[in-house]
DNA sequence: TCCCGGATTTGACGCCCGTCAATTGGGGTG
DNA sequence: CACCCCAATTGACGGGCGTCAAATCCGGGA
């Protein structure tokens, strides 16, 4: 992360607390934490929001870093539910697929960030979870949970808002999806992954994507091509440089202009 | 609703259980109800999952019948959560604005729908709903209702399965959206209303549009000139007739066609 | 190191939809 | 009933993005 770089007001709400640590990459890939107290990822992971006196309860019930290797599947659509999985390092990637077979790519997803939630509604998977990289994850499994659950309105209320805050911004990302041009979506992206990879402690401004162009276009409802050309478009306006997966960005601000600064809170509010 | 027209696989999840009652009609405005139980709209309302032994609670807590005219607020951006709304009669649209002023229409809202559940993340509605023509609505307290929910394990797991489903429509909406081209977001869009009128016991082939063109097209990421177009489009194909706000469903089936079929699901699925 | 296949980039071209502008239509008021 | 005002429609035009095609890059294996 360049120095003499002051913390720009793009990344103002929380500027890594332990900034190099390398959370995703192979470093900790042996450890094998016994509580979620001592993970790295404590903060980020929903754990942190649970009562203190519940945390030993959920301690007991979830199963720790799983490994699981590059394309394996986390859970396949149409499968009843099981667990409720957090990302613990690597990338993994939801997809749907469509009535003829076309896969709809529906998110992307960074180490600390619950995945399987919308299954709750009718305790089946809706999507596909696959990793993009090797990876690891915690398991809880779902009937457990709810047991949890019953006895603990706390932890309720902190589902409900897990849920909801994931719902409006799913919602704003509905939108700016819904009215943007194919640079917007390019820089909400780009941007977006910055901020979360911030927050975990890497650097925001050179990185590497765990995603091919396919998906990212996929994902933000264009075609390789324009991806391509938007990329190279970016980059000879001296807004950043792509070498294959690798971005590093050299102007937050044009991006942000680009992705229209009225849509800053989206970004500012992901997780 | 036309005689002689078997009710089509569109929507065969279900065919109003009382054919003609016009539940969103000037005809019940008068009667006020005094329990959840005896509301015409009680097996759409959210009310409907409560457990029996809750029921009663939840009927002291609400506050029935508010009567909303047209273009008055229920509630705006910003503002604190004080209540979950259920709509009883008439329409309410939800609207952003982006920083720069320009509104953001996000969803409209028939009878029996919830609506305010994306506050209850940090407490604080992230949009503006307004009548779209005179309506009345429940209202629920939240912070009775946060009593009644740290009480009721079974309510607790029915506000998560109402947002998980939420959530899931949503997240399928995105992906829809970002994806469609003008023809199929406008199906899509009238296939979902005539469905969502349907389950209402409303005719679903025929129709008034309680939204104008600018709130259409600004939902569905369109300019009025290309909604316009559109429906000019599909009427001289023999798919629907306009005439102003009043639309004629001819043919389904092209409309099917029109919004991809691989997205059936999601006009089955919603409320 | 070379070679191969798939990923990515770049180019050419056509269509869809946004923009600007003019016309028509419809509901409300006097 | 006539008028007015705003909503809605229709037309002309240009730009952005999808499609098809070709070139180039890159990583992995022999």
């Amino acid at each position: 992360m360049p120095l003499c770089y002051s913390w720009p007001r793009f990344f103002r709400t929380k500027p890594p607390t332990v900034p190099d640590i390398s959370l995703v990459s192979d470093s900790d890939s042996g450890s094998t934490t016994s509580s979620c107290r001592q993970c790295g990822l404590f903060d980020l992971c929903f754990a942190q929001g649970v009562a203190e006196s519940r945390r030993d309860e959920l301690d007991r019930i979830v199963r720790r870093q799983k490994p699981l290797e590059r394309e394996n599947h986390l859970f396949m659509a149409g499968q009843p539910l099981k667990s409720i999985c957090v990302i613990r390092s690597g990338t993994v990637k939801s997809y749907r697929l469509s009535r003829d077979g076309d896969e709809i790519v529906t998110g992307f997803h960074l180490p600390g960030e619950l995945i399987g939630l919308d299954a709750i509604g009718h305790e089946r998977h809706p999507a596909f979870a696959v990793a993009l990289e090797d990876s690891r994850y915690c398991e809880i499994p779902y009937r457990e949970f709810q047991r949890l659950l019953s006895g603990s309105p706390d932890l309720n209320q902190l589902m409900l808002k897990l849920l909801s805050v994931d719902m409006a911004e799913t919602r704003e990302l509905l939108v700016v999806i819904g009215r943007l041009d194919a640079r917007a979506r390019v820089a909400v992206f780009l941007l977006n992954l910055s901020r979360r990879l911030a927050r975990r402690g890497k650097d925001p401004f050179r990185f590497r994507l765990s995603m091919d162009r396919r998906d990212i276009a996929n994902y933000l409802g264009l075609t390789i091509e324009t991806v391509s050309r938007t990329l190279s478009w970016m980059q000879k306006n001296g807004m950043l440089t792509v070498r294959g997966k690798l971005v590093s960005i050299l102007d937050v601000d044009s991006l942000l202009d680009r992705a229209g600064r009225e849509h800053e809170d989206l970004l500012l509010q992901q997780a």
